[in-house]
Parts: C-alpha cells; sequence; structure tokens
DNA sequence: ATAGACCTTCCCCCAAGGGGAAAGTAAAGA
DNA sequence: TCTTTACTTTCCCCTTGGGGGAAGGTCTAT
C-alpha cells in the first residue's frame, strides 16, 4: 500500500511517516522506478506500535530502542521494563515540578486582588521585592 | 556595564541576555563605535524579572506581556492575575495528563514480570495485542 | 607589543514534525 | 484519449529557547 494508506491505518500523519523513514526507523520498500514507498502490513504494525509508544511519552528515540527490543524475540522482558520505569521516574520528576511551580504561582494569585487597582503582588514577587 | 556584568547580576547568560536583546525584550543602548551593548541597573532588574517569570513558566511571549505590564504604573492587578491564572490552569491541564499517564504505565510494568524470559505485556500492549 | 579576556555578528544544531512549493504519477470520468 | 483530481516525491523554511563555536574586533594589563 501507499504512504497515505498505512498513515490512516496506522492512525498517524502522512508527514510523520515520511519522517520515520527518513530517519530510519520504520524503512518501507521503496519502488525503483517511481520512487513511492510501499508498505506492508508489518510495517504498519510498526507504524501503530510507534504512535502509542509515542503517546505513552516515549521519545523517539526510545521508540526505536522499544521497536529494537520488540522485534527481538528473545530478549529478556526485563529491559523493556526498565526503560518503561526510568520513564515513570522521569514523569514523578515533572509532576513534582509542575506541582511546586503550581503552588507557588497559587500563592501569589492568593494574593493579589485581581481588581482595577494597579497594585500587583505577583509583579512585585516577579522583580524581587 | 558590558554585557557579561549584565548577564552575572541578573544570573542568566550571556548568550540569554543578548537573546533577550535580539527579539527585542531588553534592549539595551548600544556603543555606536565598538557596538558594545551597555546595560544599566534597570535593564538587569528586567533581566532579573524575565529570569524568574521563566523559571515560573511563562514562554517568552508571556514574559514579554507581564514586563508590558510590569512597566506600566496604571495597569490593573487583573490583567497581571489573569494571566497568572491562565498558567495554573495550563500546569493543571499538564498534570492530569502526566498522573493519566503514570497510572497506564505503571499499570503495564506492574503486569510485567520483568526477568530473563521474552514474554513482555508492555510490548504486547504496545502492538495492540 | 602582546597576551588574555572580553565583545561582536554569523551560522548551524537540538525535537518532532508542520506547511507549502514544484514536479512527477496514478486513477477515474467524459 | 484527454483531462481533472488525488496522491506522491523531494526540498526548504518554520516552530521554542537558546547552545556551541568560528572569525574577527576591543579592552586591559604587563
Amino acid at each position: 500500500m501507499n504512504i497515505g494508506e498505512a498513515a490512516k491505518r496506522s492512525g498517524l500523519t502522512v508527514k510523520t511517516v515520511r519522517y520515520y523513514a527518513n530517519i530510519g526507523m520504520v524503512t518501507p520498500q521503496q519502488d525503483a522506478e517511481t520512487g513511492y514507498r510501499i508498505y506492508g502490513d508489518a510495517d504498519v504494525a510498526k507504524l501503530q506500535f510507534v504512535g502509542k509508544a509515542r503517546k505513552f511519552n516515549f521519545s523517539v528515540e526510545e521508540c526505536r530502542e522499544l521497536l529494537g527490543l520488540y522485534e527481538d524475540r528473545n530478549r529478556p522482558s526485563r529491559e523493556v521494563k526498565a526503560l518503561t520505569m526510568k520513564k515513570i521516574a522521569e514523569i514523578d520528576a515533572r509532576l513534582e515540578e509542575l506541582n511546586s511551580l503550581k503552588a507557588e504561582l497559587s500563592g501569589l494569585a492568593a494574593s493579589c486582588d485581581g481588581d482595577h487597582r494597579p497594585d500587583c503582588p505577583i509583579l512585585n514577587a516577579l522583580s524581587g521585592r
């Protein structure tokens, strides 16, 4: 099938599918005459796999790694789990960051009247007073 | 003072300070002969202001807006508070996203033995089985 | 005079594609 | 068969917020 059909079946955009071909992540066959990319069912499966992994916040490079593990029928599940735990740890770190950020901003917002008057504790805080 | 000193006092890198000058956010005077940028105390204060706002997750464009409000001695505090609340809402949305992501990943990780055997529920989930 | 520490502009780089131009190809209707 | 339309290709610039580094000018101290 052509790239458009592969994109539709995998739920990705044509641009994205082409990008994955360019970076060597999902490399379809190519028609020597026309240059058209030719996708098979296995390629579509890989595209779907990568699409889901991306939604799980894995970077493109991590997807490449996961794809390698996915295709290696003998890899220990330990390796996949390790990658997943690392990703969870990253998410945790980001959650903490955002939570403390939110707390600070909420504190500032609560102290600001938010009316027509110019006095504003938020700006005061930002300007170091 | 020169850009190096302004960077040191504001806690930013020289690259960053130059970048802010280029995009017209904090525009110092400039020596006509040498081209050296000349920063005053007010410029340093603005740089510090922007640096803090950036740490609070405000985008460069939002910083520009905040800086405008900061310099307008008659703006109502309402405007500043609105920007802050919007930022808090954004953080909330991101928090929710990350939390549900974490829940899904944790579920997958928990179901994976993570041993030497190749069977892996994480990969199974990613491949849609 | 010359070394070393500054400063300038200029250009390429990151992630993960998006937008769109110019040109070739395929499929379907008149 | 011709033409229109849909699809595909490569190519290049754009995004955020700067970082890295080259080539060259300036300033200060010895």
